[in-house]
DNA sequence: GTCTATATGGCGATAGAC
DNA sequence: GTCTATCGCCATATAGAC
């Protein structure tokens, strides 16, 4: 009953809620079924975070600033263009296979609340325009195609992101609902992704 | 009070339940709310459908069917592979237009019951195989570069319907959270979606 | 077939003992 | 700080009149 049991049960909370509420977001999800996978009783809950609402806001700014590998040094680092995208790709779908709940999580959320959406991206700050600037001028240096840098960067987390977030469903239209060769088949994109984005815009 | 009204009345409930379920989801979506929009009593969903479940599955099971694009036109067609993947993109995207709530919905409720999933799938009679073996034979005849259909045909898709699934977020972090600016910019993607992806796999 | 009224259960939240 | 017991509400579902 000290500050030290105290700081174990919060991040038991935390644990559990994100387990929870990221597999079932926020209306699927109970405030009994956190409470026993934290091993603790409900009361608790609303000790620690007053309301479910709270708790839900809190395992979302936690989740969400996950989504966004570390990718400054990468976007500042000396290396080729090409170099950087494929590295950015393979980080971003590493990311995704080690938190296959993370995109359907996102996307379920992300149509609920647009403000606190908002608030939350402004609060990790997070600046795509640096990333667009980065294509941009890869562009004008004739490195890659022209285009639209907005229109390839959604490509890019379209490619790497929708197939996770789609799983059971392309998994059993093209894969006869075989796990283990989905699972393969999302490995092997790290590299499929790279050469089909790369082809359509490397200037050779 | 008659056989008339009866389909009517049915329909109406349909119809709100379609809008409803589609922009709320499942868990998110009252039964109350089904009535108002359908302007009928509550009492009368259960009359209709007996409970939310089975009302659910209705809806699901006709709007999944809505995402299959008429396709087998095309497939069998005698048009070049360039022009059948343009027009496929083009229609899909025109498709997703119509219906913005559609890729949403799907993913959010895909996850949920997945043999309820398989048993819809099976009954619309959909055949991925036809369309994997279009194209592998186009990669034989060495019109488009060799890889796994499967890829190709999960980047098609992925390009087409992820930024309708990840519209706020999109929106807020590349667009200003312009609504206008990105309802122009998906209408631009038909173009964009194609080129970027002929520019991948054709071979000149 | 359609309505009003009500039953039933579940869930978020709180009170209060320890 | 943690628990048990319980409140109060709201949503699904049903009963029953018309």
């Amino acid at each position: 009953m000290n500050e030290a049991k105290k700081d174990n049960t919060e991040e038991k909370i935390l644990n559990a809620a994100q387990t929870v509420f990221t597999q079932k977001g926020m209306d699927g999800t109970r405030m009994q079924e956190i409470a026993d996978e934290a091993g603790i009783n409900k009361a608790l809950l609303h000790y620690y975070f007053r309301s479910k609402q709270k708790l839900f806001e809190a395992i979302f700014s936690k989740v969400f600033s996950q989504i966004f590998p570390d990718i400054k040094s990468l976007i500042y680092s000396e290396k080729p263009i090409d170099e950087k995208l494929g590295v950015f790709i393979e980080k971003y779908i590493d990311l995704l296979m080690r938190n296959p709940f993370l995109p359907t999580f996102i996307l379920k959320e992300v149509n609920r609340d647009p403000e606190f959406l908002a608030s939350v991206i402004k609060k990790q700050g997070i600046n795509p325009a640096d990333i667009l600037q980065l294509l941009e001028k890869e562009m004008e240096k004739g490195q890659i195609r022209k285009m639209d840098p907005r229109d390839l960067m959604i490509n890019i987390l379209s490619l790497s992101i929708f197939p996770f977030a789609s799983r059971p469903l392309m998994q059993i239209m093209f894969f006869s609902n075989d796990k283990k060769a989905y699972k393969e088949f999302l490995v092997q994109r790290k590299e499929t992704v790279k050469s089909f984005v790369l082809n359509s815009i490397l200037l050779k």
